[in-house]
RNA sequence: UGCCAGAUAGCUCAAUGGCGGAGCUGGCGGCUGUUAACCGCAAGGUUGUGGGUUCGAGUCCCACUCUGGCAGCCA
């Protein structure tokens, strides 16, 4: 039976006989033996393996056992004489399963430019980076799933085609059937999604909130975990076209009952990752961002900031600092004034609240004052907003109102409606983008180089 | 989508309008319980695409394509 190599490189014990399975990252001929280093993608660290004379086929194999060619090998696991590592690999069987023609093969033993790796999405999972990366995607997916379940939070399966294009938020990909060359169309040259599949227009889902809301009123406490799409042509480092969300939705919550949710759960999963993947965080802190150990410490150790947005303009109207665009209540916050609380001013995360009525969605709820909404959003310093949510208007009249002040039309939410018609509750939820998280956590300048597969502009080729 | 920068060897980058270079990788040889080993040798090029200016263009001009950064939109 095979083993995987974090376990060896953490439990294996000398004079044991093991097998593995992997991939060769590098190879480095002595004159009486030869070291291979086995990586397996369990671990950062690879396991090195020593090959003597005496195995079979020793000097053809060693031509053969190039960066990125896949072997078994099985030998006796031994104290390391040298520095550098606990034990190592002698083997006595070794069996190539594919070469991997050194001439081609575009992974090099040196260094590359996270775009090159991009170009070549298909093989850049087999670095150092990328294997950390795609391990502290995975633990903070596990974390969260771990956080809300330990809390009898119901994870809710939100559809990916939608009809509804809520909240009126950004453009949206279309779902059809038809035949793009032969699209129906009415007296008016309309297209005519009455023909289509569906009956009318639907589209990849942007958010998962408004069934979320459907959820929350039956089960109390549910999540979302899954992919939203958005058609926006940004070219940013932090957007994505597909990328995936985590919104909680909670019946019989206030918006302090919200932020406390998002500040602890933000807690939890750094507390969880830095537990279960110390080496890809310590390999992060040196290679990508040296920032990033402090920051994990300093989310789990601190209390957020909170503050209105009013105090935030008061705050940034006293900022010594000139700031491109003007600070002034009723206007949203830019990237530049999100960046300045966070990173300059208060050095953490810091959560803003209760947002003029007038620049945020129609669902959050209206204040007594009338003039700002019960929402909230958490800056991160690198990353901006890195969760966005509210309390939910749950008054049917004042919500009605809000979705005519918006230009939308009441019978498009019939059912949403019906939520405050029959058994309305106060409710709050929040929504984080999963690879923003992921990106802060390690320190990654780029969203595309923390999911596997980045759809973006111009960009689906892996 | 806007602004800015860039595209030269497999990778990362140099090259005053005048003979296209280096480091690394890969190849060959040597050496060593090695650690992205080390030493030596050789090899490696339609300078992103299409036009233009010029005696002469990697270099200057125009267009296009792509890449990166920032901004907008947002998570």
């Amino acid at each position: 039976m095979t083993e995987k190599i974090a376990h060896l490189l953490r439990h294996g014990q000398p004079d044991t006989n093991v097998a593995i399975q992997g991939w060769v990252r590098t190879k480095r001929e002595l004159k009486e033996f030869t070291f291979l280093e086995i990586n397996d993608g369990s671990a950062l660290a690879n396991l090195q393996v020593v090959l003597e004379p005496s195995l079979p086929d020793y000097k053809d194999l060693l031509k053969k056992l190039n960066t990125g060619a896949s072997v078994e090998i099985s030998g006796t696991l031994a104290a390391s004489p040298a520095k550098g590592q606990r034990i190592e690999l002698k083997a006595t069987t070794l069996q190539l399963y594919g070469e991997a023609d050194p001439e081609t093969y575009p992974l090099q033993k040196k260094r590359h430019s996270m775009e090159f790796l991009r170009e070549i999405g298909h093989l850049r999972a087999r670095t150092n980076t990328f294997g950390a990366v795609f391990r502290v995607r995975n633990a903070c997916a596990a974390a969260i799933h771990q956080f809300f379940q330990d809390r009898d939070f119901l994870w809710v399966h939100t559809p990916i085609i939608s009809a509804s294009d809520c909240e009126g938020a950004g453009e949206m990909f279309t779902v059809t059937g038809f035949n793009l060359n032969k699209i129906p169309r009415n007296e008016a040259q309309e297209i005519d999604y009455s023909q289509d599949f569906f009956g009318r227009q639907a589209y990849l889902t942007v958010s998962g909130q408004l069934e979320a809301e459907v959820m929350a009123t039956a089960f109390s406490n549910v999540y979302t975990f899954g992919p939203t799409f958005r058609a926006e042509n940004s070219n940013t480092s932090r957007h994505l076209a597909e990328f995936w969300m985590v919104e909680p939705e909670m019946a019989f919550c206030d918006l302090v009952g919200d932020m406390d949710l998002a500040e602890a759960f933000l807690k939890h999963i750094f507390k969880t990752v830095l537990e279960r993947c110390p080496e890809d965080m310590e390999f992060f802190n040196q290679r990508i961002d040296n920032s990033v150990l402090a920051t994990a410490d300093n989310i789990i150790n601190n209390q957020f900031e909170r503050v209105t947005y009013t105090e935030a303009i008061a705050l940034l109207e006293k900022a010594k600092k000139k700031f491109e665009y003007p600070v002034k209540w009723g206007l949203d916050l830019q990237s530049e004034h999100e960046r300045y609380l966070a990173e300059e001013l208060f050095k953490k995360p810091t959560i803003v609240t209760d947002y003029p009525v007038e620049i945020k969605a129609f669902y959050m709820r209206l204040s007594d004052d009338e003039k700002t909404v019960r929402a909230m959003d958490i800056l991160a310093p690198k990353i901006g907003e890195i969760i966005g949510g509210s309390q939910r208007e749950e008054r049917l009249d004042v919500l009605e109102q809000r979705i005519i002040n918006q230009g939308l039309n009441p019978k498009d939410y019939w059912w949403y409606l019906d939520l405050r018609r029959f058994g309305t509750v106060p409710h709050a939820g929040f929504g984080l983008g999963f690879e923003r998280l992921v990106q802060f956590m390690t320190g990654m300048g780029n969203i595309r180089d923390v999911i596997p597969f980045p759809r973006a502009p111009l960009t689906v080729e892996f």
